[in-house]
RNA sequence: GCGGUCGUAGCUUAGCUGGCCAAAAGCGUCUCCCUGUCACGGAGAAGAACGUGGGUUCAAAUCCCAUCGACCGCG
């Protein structure tokens, strides 16, 4: 008995195989997600800049935050007295946490590097690329990485002091049980892109052993087992087999729903995901990890994923750029001081309408904290707008066309 | 009128006991980057008759003279 319930409403048809867009409901202690969904990205507790008011109005129905932030500060404990992660952020509505095994690959073989969660591929080697740089080189050599892995689980150097803790499946559920959100990820080790395919392989094989002891410690727990849905995640790089492989694995282990994580080239994303849907039962829903620009949602939703979560939308809004339908405006730019159009003529966001381009590049040119919260609203509430039209569009049979007229003005059109 | 201080990138300045300065930094500007947040962050670029003219010297932003301008003090 699952402590979350979902339901697929309506299917976009395809030829082949059963890996297409649909759109469903998931059913939650805390309310129900139409999904597809976006969930905003609250890694401490809160959607930076954004009031949990603020993020109704925008249309979010979930928001996720982060276990390795929020046991480092303030501590799980504080969160589970206060009454949980949604109480404790006053946010009513459903929430997620991720394990911290993101932060294995963050603060781990990524850190103070140019990698990050998605990377540059050289088309002609067929590999991954990794710039150095100054802030590389300084960096790595004063510090060296904040986490190192080993089968039992990681040991993590805190990015706020340099204390030193350590995460193992046990302890990263244990945490998450304190937390309390309505759905949360078993501890999971995403790699680099740029590892070879062999560490990639071991990887994977110890993140399906970390999902295995992540699943039993929560079927251990009673209470949280009846109130706290389990997502699996599945691993396995860039290849397509240990896609296909780690699919099965995680599947095979009856959690409540699949998150699909990784760090990725472009042009590998596609591929990793197609094998991983192959391989999974329909029924269960799907977490696209990370994901993502417009682009890359709508390409995650027609390949059947549900949900997604991404601080693309917050970060870059917080340093002056929005999305529109025609593509990110950087707002910073000079040349913006005085157009005095809306934000994006073509879509209206609760809370944002009215104000003017010149006006937002005024407040973040000059620092004003305002700025960054008007930005960040406009593009989480752009990208819930982009994902409900694409379940209208699943609901309506027309998902095909939304996602084509979307993307040719997103990358084709002029600014 | 006399005495003094100062004039170096859009702005604020460093250099000024002559060579490593065909000039450096911060801010600003421009371009790019950001995908389970180490991130109100990062990378790169453009941008200067060193007030002007003359002199000393192998060599001047740097020393000398003149001149223009700004400011301060005294008349």
């Amino acid at each position: 008995m699952s402590a979350i319930l979902f339901k697929i409403e309506q299917r976009v048809a395809r030829s082949s195989g059963k890996s297409g867009a649909r759109a469903g409901t998931l059913t939650t202690p805390h309310g129900v997600i139409r999904t597809p969904a976006f969930v905003p990205v609250g890694t401490k507790a809160n959607v930076k800049g954004i009031l949990p008011s603020a993020l109704v109005e925008l249309g979010a129905e979930v928001v996720l935050a982060n276990t390795y932030h929020l046991y480092l500060q303030p501590g799980e404990k504080i969160v589970q007295d206060a009454g949980g992660l949604g109480k404790f952020m006053n946010w009513s509505g459903p929430t997620m946490t991720d394990s911290g095994g993101f932060q294995v690959f963050s603060l781990g073989a990524a850190f103070g590097k140019t990698i990050t969660k998605f990377t540059r591929l050289n088309l002609v080697k067929n590999e991954p690329v990794v710039t150095p740089s100054i802030y590389d080189e300084e960096v790595a050599s004063q510090h060296g990485q904040l986490a190192i892995i080993d089968d039992e689980g990681v040991s993590f150097t805190s990015h706020l002091d340099g204390s030193l803790h350590r995460f193992t499946p046990e302890r990263s559920v244990e945490i998450q049980h304190a937390l309390g959100a309505d759905m949360f990820f078993a501890f999971d080790e995403c790699t680099s892109p740029t590892e070879p395919y062999e560490y990639q392989k071991e990887a994977m094989e110890r993140t399906h052993r970390w999902a295995e002891r992540s699943l039993k410690t929560h079927r251990q727990n009673m209470d949280a087992n009846k109130k706290q849905a389990i997502f699996g995640i599945v691993q396995g790089g860039r290849h397509e087999d240990l896609r296909k492989e780690s699919a099965r694995e995680i599947a095979s282990l009856c959690f409540d729903g699949i998150g699909i994580g990784g760090s990725f080239s472009k042009e590998d994303m596609r591929g990793a995901l197609q094998a991983a849907v192959s391989e999974l039962p329909e029924e269960l829903p799907k977490h696209f990890l990370g994901i993502g620009e417009p682009g890359d949602i709508l390409e995650g939703i027609a390949g059947g994923m549900d949900l997604f979560d991404c601080v693309a939308a917050t970060r870059i809004g917080r340093h002056g750029s929005i999305y529109t339908k025609r593509g990110i405006i950087h707002l910073r730019g000079e040349k913006h001081k005085n157009d005095f159009s809306p934000l994006d003529s073509e879509i209206s966001i609760a809370g944002t309408e009215g104000f003017t381009r010149a006006y937002v590049s005024h407040l973040v040119r000059s620092g004003e904290m305002l700025g960054s919260v008007i930005c960040s609203m406009h593009n989480v509430g752009f990208i819930l707008q982009l994902v409900k039209g694409a379940r209208q569009g699943i609901l309506d049979g027309r998902f095909d066309e939304y996602r084509a007229d979307f993307v040719s003005n997103y990358y084709h059109g002029k600014l």
